[in-house]
DNA sequence: CCTTAACTTCACAAATTTCTGAAGTAAGCG
DNA sequence: CGCTTACTTCAGAAATTTGTGAAGTTAAGG
């Protein structure tokens, strides 16, 4: 057993560990799009044991200011992958990340969905419900009205499996 | 009739109407995360009647250079949103979009839950199977694996469904 | 094989985004 | 009621990204 190392059931949280990890997955997330201090925010969240980190913390372990921590949580909220949590009788907030909200996240694009879907109807009118171009858009549309009804079963079925796999909540 | 207006079937192409749809529904793919012109390149394509324009046109239309048409048309081609095809007998290139590839595409982000997925189970390891950070770094996999599958499925059921809608092939 | 047309690559200028320090605001605590 | 702590907002510096002009590359056509 090497000193310094605690030894728990599992591997200890060596920071430096902890901290590749969650330098990669947010890589990760940068590269499916999102902006880089939300996703290394994000990627610290998941990677701790309660689930839960305040902003003080994810300063100190990110390096980075009480700003940047601010700014990065009010867009993680705004696109619901975290919740905020006022600690009673503190001023200490504390970010939180349920293990089933970030899954609900991502398949709730629906709002963009539904703004793709106004721009295509719109294009459909514009260039003529009957031209080469209209037709396309039209087909476009369908598939994004399929997709939207689609999301909603699925996120059905995954309970279904999350129970089978992990037992029921 | 006002003057200028072909009588087509449709309503007539007007360069305003479309150029408005154009860049209505770039903005939307901006905002899901696209880049700019890769953007306006693809609501052009979308918005033709043959479904291919050629870098000239796509650079008249746009109001933008060659420099600008070769990226945007590069990254296309990279997310397989757009094929490039030679004109034979010609160094002209012209750059199409199929109505079936477009969403084949938007669910061929596998590659980018692959890496999502390794980055997962990286962080099994090193945060211990057995933590609870390590947990729920299990059952976020988990749901990525779902998805990959379900995403399979998806697609079949909706060819099935656009056949209804448009008929076969 | 030389000319020319069509696209690509490169270096740089411009615009945008990102992150910080500093000042501001709100809320617990004495 | 004022002090202090914790977060937020704001202005600006720094870094990154974006798009252009210009030079480079490839291939058709005489």
């Amino acid at each position: 057993m090497i000193d310094g190392m605690t030894d728990t059931a599992g591997a200890a949280r060596d920071p430096d560990t902890v901290s590749r990890f969650v330098e990669h997955f947010a890589a990760q997330l940068v590269e499916a799009g999102m902006p880089r201090m939300p996703a290394r925010v994000f990627a610290a969240l998941l990677a701790s044991d309660s689930g839960t980190l305040t902003s003080a913390e994810l300063g100190e372990q990110l390096k980075i200011s009480p700003a940047a921590v601010s700014g990065a949580v009010r867009y993680l909220a705004q696109v619901h992958l975290v919740s905020r949590e006022r600690e009673p009788g503190s001023r200490r907030e504390r970010y939180r990340v349920r293990n089933d909200q970030w899954y609900e996240a991502l398949t709730n694009r629906e709002a963009i969905i539904k703004r793709w879907e106004d721009a295509l109807r719109e294009g459909v009118v514009s260039l003529g419900p009957d031209t080469p171009a209209g037709r396309r858009l039209t087909e476009t549309l369908a598939f994004f009205e399929f997709l939207e009804g689609e999301l909603d079963t699925l996120m059905d079925r995954w309970r279904v499996r999350r129970d089978e796999l992990f037992g029921p909540g």
